[in-house]
DNA sequence: GTGATAGTCAAGCAGTTGCTTAAGTGTCAG
DNA sequence: CTGACACTTAAGCAACTGCTTGACTATCAC
């Protein structure tokens, strides 16, 4: 049973690198092996394999060896974690500019009465 | 005017700090100073101001110095860009399993003329 | 002016990241 | 059994982070 409760931090951290957001976007259209990933991306393999632990350690793949191929997939859940967490700051700002606004107009009724 | 282009790099970079995502919480509630941002931080005030330099690199916080106090407020739109960007990988996963799993009960149909 | 306030600049340092190359380990195909 | 394949480990290195302290610089309040 995979440990499934991954930090914010290296779920962020995890994204913060353009080779592994494009292992992501690879992994989004489909399971894959550690030398598909590696293919587009002009570098090693033990670096492409150090990229692939960041992503697992931060719960956003995970990889299963069978045979001499590991296959990583993309895990949804902790995708949208990060997506909540974000949305939660944004809405929260927006509801504040809302209310805000309302307030602002209130006062102004009253100053013209 | 501003440079309104961030890069996911640096966005992401930002909000996988736990220092940075307490301030970005403390400003979705509303703009604050520097000092207001460092007071619940436990560390230097130099430390805060390179976190709010990272915070603003990322596009995701702007501040503007009036006198002798920085007000720092929250950019929602770049937010919404790094959730956009989740939300396209999560859903175009989440879809191929969908086909994948309508190919699947089609197949059996199949078998089971 | 004097002093407190709010922030800024700069140097320095331990620890992490992102890559490399070189040398393995385990599987599979013939 | 032998070679090719798909990783995996380890060592090493330049660059970047995250923090510190110490020394300033500009307000603002009196």
């Amino acid at each position: 049973m995979p440990n499934q409760q991954p930090s914010l931090d290296l779920m962020f951290q995890a994204l913060a690198d353009p080779a592994r957001r494009s292992m992501v976007e690879r992994l989004s259209r489909g399971p894959a092996s550690v030398s598909e990933l590696a293919r587009p991306l002009d570098m090693s393999l033990p670096a492409v394999m150090q990229h692939l632990a960041m992503l697992e350690a931060g719960g956003i793949v995970a990889s299963e060896k069978v045979g001499r191929v590991r296959t990583c997939r993309i895990n949804p859940d902790v995708l949208s974690l990060a997506e909540h967490w974000i949305n939660q700051r944004r809405t929260q700002w927006e509801q504040r500019l809302d209310r805000l606004g309302a307030f602002l107009a209130a006062e102004e009724d009253g100053e013209t009465k």
